[in-house]
RNA sequence: UGGGAUGUAGUGUAAUGGUAACACUGCAGAUUCUGGUUCUGCCUUUGGGGGUUCGAAUCCCUCCAUCCCAGCCA
C-alpha cells in the first residue's frame, strides 16, 4: 500500500525543457519569465487564447510571471482601438500581468543606440537598394544572395546617413539599415536582414517622435532580453528566426539570454482565424463587427456567450506540440456544453410559437409552477412559471401526421407538459393555406406537477410559455459561418464558404416571466433549444444562442429522411 | 543534395526500450419531467522498408509524405 497513487499528468515539451532548466539552474533567480507579445494590428482570437494560456499557465505554474507587451513596431497598422480590446480580452479569461505591462516602443530608444553602436562596430550598415534590387540581392531558396554595394559604406557615412534617416531627411523606401551578417546564408533570415526602415506614420504612442522604426527580428528578442524574459513561446512560422533571434540576443552589451521555443498555432475546422481575413470580414460588412458573435475573436465568442472557463478548458484538452494540427470544433462545443449544463439558469422559451388551448381549463385563471433553475446543481433555486389557459408550445412539437419514433403531441396523443399537467391533443384550427395555427387540447387536472396518481407515462415532454403571461423577447439564432471544413479550400476563395443561415433571427419567440432577470454575461439554458445569453450590446431583450444543446433527434430525423 | 520542422485511431494528445492509451467524434443500448444530462458498450492507431535488441512508437539507417521561409509585416 506504500505505493504512492501520484498521479503524473504528463508534461508537454515547453514543461519539460523549464523543468529541466530550473533542475539544471539555468533559470536566473530560479524565475521563469514568460510574454504574451499580441502587435495591435486586429482583435484577438481564439488561436491566442492558446498562447495566453500557454504563456501565463506556465508562469502560473512555475510561479514566475508573464509580461503583457504590445507588439507595436509598425504605426501603419496599429490602433490604440486593438490595445483597448486585447486587454480586455486577456482580463476576460481571468489572467493579470500586474505592472507588468510594456510596449515596444518603450524600447525605441534603447534600440536605436544599440544600433548606432552596431554600426560603430561595423556590424550594420545603411543600404539604398530599391525595393526590386534588394530582392534581386537577397537570392533565392535555393541560391544564396549577393552583397549589396552599400556593405561597404564606411561607419561615418553609415551614422550621418542612419542620423539623416532619423531626423526625417530622407523618404520612405529610399534608406533602410541593415545587418552585416551573411547574405550567403542558407537562411533567408539571415542574408542581411533589414533592422530599421522609414515610416513617416504617426505611432499611437510615440506619435510623430519617430520617422524610423525597428524591424520585428531586431526588436523582438532585444525586448525579450531587456526584460528578463527567459523563455519566449512563440509559433511554428517562427523557427527559421531564431537564428536572428540568437543574433539579436548576442549583441555586446546585451546581458541578460532569453531563448526562443515553437510551438504549433491552433486551427479549428469550419473557423477562419488570420487576422488578415477576419479584418476583411469586418471591412466587407459580412458580420456585424469584430465582436459579431460568429467571428472566432475573443470579444466574438464572449458576445456569443462562451465562457472563459470553458475555453480554459478547451486549450488544456488540445495540448501543445509541434505538429501541425486542426482540431475539431465539435471539441469546443463539447467544452462549453459541459460547462454551461453545470451553471446555465434553465428558462422555458418558445422560439417558434404555435397556439395551444386548453379548453377544459378555466378561462382566466392563472397559476404557478415553481421550477428549478438548474437540475445539474442542487444550491441553484427555483423560480415560479404561471400557467394559463392559452400558451404557446414550439410549432416542432405538434404534428398531425407524426412519423415513426415521434414522441411529441399529436391528434389523440399525450404528452407532459413540463412542470405542469398532461395533455390530449384534440383538434387543431387550420389558416386559409392550410397550416396549423392552434391547437385544443384537454388536460388531466391529475397530473398537476408532472406525474399522475396512475404513474402511467407519456413518452413526451415539452416547453411551454402562457400566452397572456408571456414576454416577447428577440433571438439570435447563430450557425457557424463557413459552411466548409477548410474554409477556401475548393476555390481559394474562402468567402465562397460563407453559411448563408449563420444568423436567424426570431423577433416574436415567447419567454416565461423570469427572463426579465436575466442580465448581460448570464450564462441561461432555454430548456431543448440550447444555450443562451443576454446581448451585451442590445438595449431591449435580445438572446444570443451560444450553442445548440446536442441533438439526437434532429439526427435521426435526417437519418430516416424525415 | 537550399534551409528549417513534423509524422501514433476520423480529430487532438499520452506512453521516452517492457501488454499502445485518454478525450472528442461516430455507432449501439440503459436511465431521464429537457430526444439534454448521466451511465454502459463498440469501432478504429504507431507513414513505408531495413537494422540493433530477448523485446522498438521510442535507438540507428533509408525512403516517403506534409508544413514553414525569398515583406522595408509580425
Amino acid at each position: 500500500m506504500d505505493e504512492r497513487t501520484e498521479e503524473k499528468t504528463p508534461l508537454n515539451f515547453l514543461e519539460r525543457i523549464i523543468e529541466d532548466d530550473l533542475a539544471n539552474g539555468r533559470v536566473p533567480d530560479n524565475t521563469i519569465v514568460t510574454r504574451f507579445p499580441p502587435e495591435p494590428n486586429g482583435y484577438l482570437h481564439i488561436g491566442h487564447i492558446k498562447s495566453i494560456c500557454l504563456n501565463f499557465g506556465l508562469a502560473e505554474k512555475y510561479k514566475g510571471r508573464c509580461h503583457l507587451r504590445l507588439d507595436d513596431t509598425n504605426p501603419e497598422k496599429e490602433d490604440i482601438e486593438y490595445i483597448q480590446s486585447i486587454m480586455r480580452d486577456i482580463r476576460w479569461l481571468g489572467f493579470d500581468w500586474g505592472k507588468y505591462e510594456y510596449h515596444a516602443s518603450d524600447y525605441y530608444q534603447q534600440l536605436y543606440e544599440i544600433a548606432v553602436r552596431l554600426i560603430k562596430e561595423g556590424k550594420a550598415y545603411v543600404d539604398n537598394l530599391t525595393f526590386e534590387e534588394m530582392k534581386e540581392y537577397r537570392g533565392t531558396l535555393t541560391e544564396g544572395g549577393k552583397n549589396s554595394p552599400s556593405r561597404d559604406r564606411s561607419v561615418e557615412e553609415n551614422l550621418r546617413l542612419f542620423e539623416e534617416m532619423r531626423q526625417g531627411k530622407h523618404p520612405e523606401g529610399s534608406y533602410v539599415l541593415r545587418a552585416k551578417i551573411d547574405m550567403s546564408s542558407p537562411n533567408i533570415n539571415m542574408r542581411d536582414p533589414v533592422l530599421y526602415r522609414i515610416k513617416f506614420a504617426t505611432h499611437p504612442r510615440t506619435g510623430d517622435t519617430w520617422c524610423i522604426y525597428p524591424m520585428y527580428d531586431f526588436t523582438h528578442p532585444i525586448s525579450d532580453a531587456i526584460e528578463g524574459i527567459t523563455h519566449s513561446i512563440c509559433t511554428l512560422e517562427f523557427e527559421d528566426h531564431r537564428p536572428a533571434y540568437d543574433w539579436a540576443t548576442s549583441i555586446d552589451g546585451i546581458d541578460h539570454t532569453p531563448h526562443q521555443y515553437e510551438f504549433a498555432r491552433l486551427n479549428i475546422n469550419y473557423l477562419v482565424m488570420s487576422k488578415r481575413r477576419l479584418l476583411n470580414l469586418v471591412k466587407l460588412g459580412i458580420v456585424d463587427g469584430w465582436d459579431d458573435p460568429r467571428m472566432p475573436t475573443i470579444s466574438g465568442i464572449r458576445r456569443r456567450g462562451y465562457s472563459p472557463e470553458s475555453m480554459k478548458d478547451f486549450v488544456s484538452r488540445i495540448g501543445v506540440a509541434k505538429v501541425e494540427s486542426v482540431v475539431d470544433y465539435s471539441l469546443m462545443e463539447f467544452c462549453v456544453r459541459e460547462d454551461l449544463n453545470k451553471r446555465a439558469e434553465r428558462l422555458m422559451v418558445v422560439l417558434d410559437p404555435l397556439k395551444l388551448v386548453i379548453d377544459n381549463y378555466p378561462e382566466g385563471k392563472v397559476e404557478y409552477f415553481e421550477a428549478v433553475k438548474n437540475p445539474e446543481d442542487p444550491n441553484s433555486g427555483t423560480h415560479q412559471i404561471p400557467f394559463s389557459r392559452e400558451l404557446y408550445i414550439e410549432k416542432e412539437d405538434f404534428m398531425e401526421v407524426p412519423p415513426k419514433g415521434y414522441h411529441r403531441l399529436f391528434i389523440g396523443g399525450e404528452i407532459r407538459l413540463k412542470y405542469a399537467y398532461y395533455i390530449t391533443a384534440n383538434s387543431v384550427v387550420k389558416d386559409e393555406d392550410g397550416n396549423v395555427v392552434e391547437v385544443h387540447c384537454t388536460y388531466d387536472p391529475e397530473s398537476r406537477g408532472g406525474t399522475t396518481p396512475d404513474n402511467r407515462k407519456v413518452k413526451g415532454t415539452s416547453h411551454w410559455v402562457s400566452a397572456s403571461e408571456g414576454i416577447t423577447i428577440e433571438a439570435r439564432l447563430y450557425d457557424k459561418l463557413f459552411l466548409s471544413e477548410y474554409p477556401g479550400a475548393a476555390t481559394g476563395n474562402y468567402l465562397d464558404d460563407l453559411n448563408p443561415d449563420s444568423l436567424r433571427i426570431v423577433t416574436d419567440a415567447k419567454a416565461e416571466p423570469e427572463i426579465l432577470n436575466a442580465k448581460v454575461g448570464d450564462y441561461l439554458q432555454f430548456i431543448r433549444n440550447g444555450y443562451f445569453c443576454k446581448d451585451n450590446r442590445s438595449e431591449g431583450l435580445v438572446f444570443n444562442r451560444t450553442v445548440t444543446l446536442k441533438d439526437s433527434w434532429a439526427k435521426l430525423k435526417q437519418k430516416m429522411g424525415v
